[in-house]
DNA sequence: AATGCGGGGGA
DNA sequence: TCCCCAGCATT
């Protein structure tokens, strides 16, 4: 006998944990009600799992809805234009999901207009990494595939006591929990784990009495279900400064786009200094400007950023830099939140 | 394996 | 405030 059947038996997670989750699952635009038969449609199972790439399902509502609605189909969104996306996506972040989601559009449409079936695939699409793939696969196309995302890896990581962190925990409860998936119901057993973590087994104050598989879970046997998965010290955020300018004349402003590279690649922007450690507050051209008050701050991944926000406004649009994008002083809804809240202070700045 | 890449929701 | 989220691409 070959010695390469060492596929662990299943331990019987799915029915339990299937049981809670046809009585408990929440309801989320993307979805379809537990159990249904038909399989979604694979262009709004993709769209909603990019959007949720490191993303909080509150925070992914709106945004769905908004695209679904003005891209309704693969080969709708695979004709648009590349602004009108970055401009859409704007304030969701991480725009490098939104040109690899035109990327994958176009591939896609190219192709026939159909997304490919396979796990292998599907990972070969621009966007798509392993938790995507598979989630597109077992959502889907119901295949007997497992994404793990920070859900899926937290109860993993506490049902069984694991210790890896990062890649490493990823890999070890894939491996552990990828031959309980039940042929028949993937995409559900997938979406029950990612449910449980979001709503039982959380983060902090995990609520283990109500959990399907609490008898089953070696860290809630140690008695310290909360201490898994380990967690990663952070370090500390450096903070950097800069200036931006609200120049504004016969009711339009300036922007600029961002370069095709690096943070908020591509985005429109207000004109200004780049940011360093020690930026004095700086300005392109004389005139009668006025300071804010208060600089806006804004969070990044990883630094703070400290901007001291100027504004003017002027009877004939100054030519002060390369590539200036005269805008409605109205309409900056295609801003990343950064730009969008110095905007919003520059605005009041002209004002007067 | 480590790093860069946004922003917001909830405690 | 701090923590962490339906991760991916690049190095």
């Amino acid at each position: 006998m070959p010695v390469e059947s060492e596929a662990p038996a299943p331990l019987g997670l799915a029915a339990p944990l299937l049981a809670w989750y046809d009585r408990n699952a929440r309801d989320l635009p993307w979805r379809l009600p537990p159990g249904t038969p038909a399989v979604p449609d694979p262009y709004r199972v993709w769209l909603a799992e990019v959007m949720l790439q490191q993303t909080t399902v509150e925070a992914a509502r709106e945004p769905y809805a908004r695209f679904l609605a003005r891209w309704p189909t693969v080969a709708a969104l695979a004709a648009a234009d590349d602004a009108e996306v970055m401009a859409a996506w704007a304030g969701l972040g991480y725009y490098a999901r939104a040109r690899n989601l035109l990327r994958c559009a176009r591939t896609v449409a190219a192709a026939g207009g159909a997304f490919p079936r396979s796990e292998g695939e599907l990972r070969r699409l621009p966007g798509l990494g392993p938790y995507t793939a598979a989630a597109v696969a077992a959502l889907a196309f119901g295949a007997r595939t497992l994404p793990v995302d920070a859900n899926v890896a937290r109860v993993g990581a506490r049902l069984f006591a694991l210790q890896p962190e990062g890649p490493a925990l990823l890999r070890a409860v894939g491996e552990r929990l990828r031959p309980e998936v039940p042929a028949d119901r993937a995409g559900d057993f997938a979406q029950a784990l990612m449910d449980l973590g979001a709503v039982v087994c959380r983060p902090r104050a995990p609520d283990c009495p109500r959990c399907p598989l609490a008898a089953r879970c070696h860290a809630r046997a140690l008695g310290l279900a909360e201490a898994f998965p380990r967690r990663t010290p952070r370090r500390a955020r450096p903070t950097r400064r800069g200036s931006v300018w609200w120049v504004e004349a016969d009711g339009r402003v300036a922007l600029v786009r961002r370069p095709p590279r690096g943070l908020l690649a591509g985005m429109l922007a207000l004109p200004g200094t780049g940011w360093s450690a020690e930026q004095p507050r700086a300005l392109p051209f004389p005139g009668d400007w006025r300071w804010a008050a208060e600089p806006v701050r804004h969070g990044f991944t990883h630094f703070d950023l400290v901007l001291e926000v100027a504004g003017i406004r002027l009877a004939v649009p100054p030519a002060f830099a390369e590539g200036l994008i005269w805008t409605s002083r109205d309409s900056l809804a295609g801003l990343p939140t950064v730009f969008r809240k110095a905007a919003a202070v520059g605005r009041e700045l002209a004002r007067a």
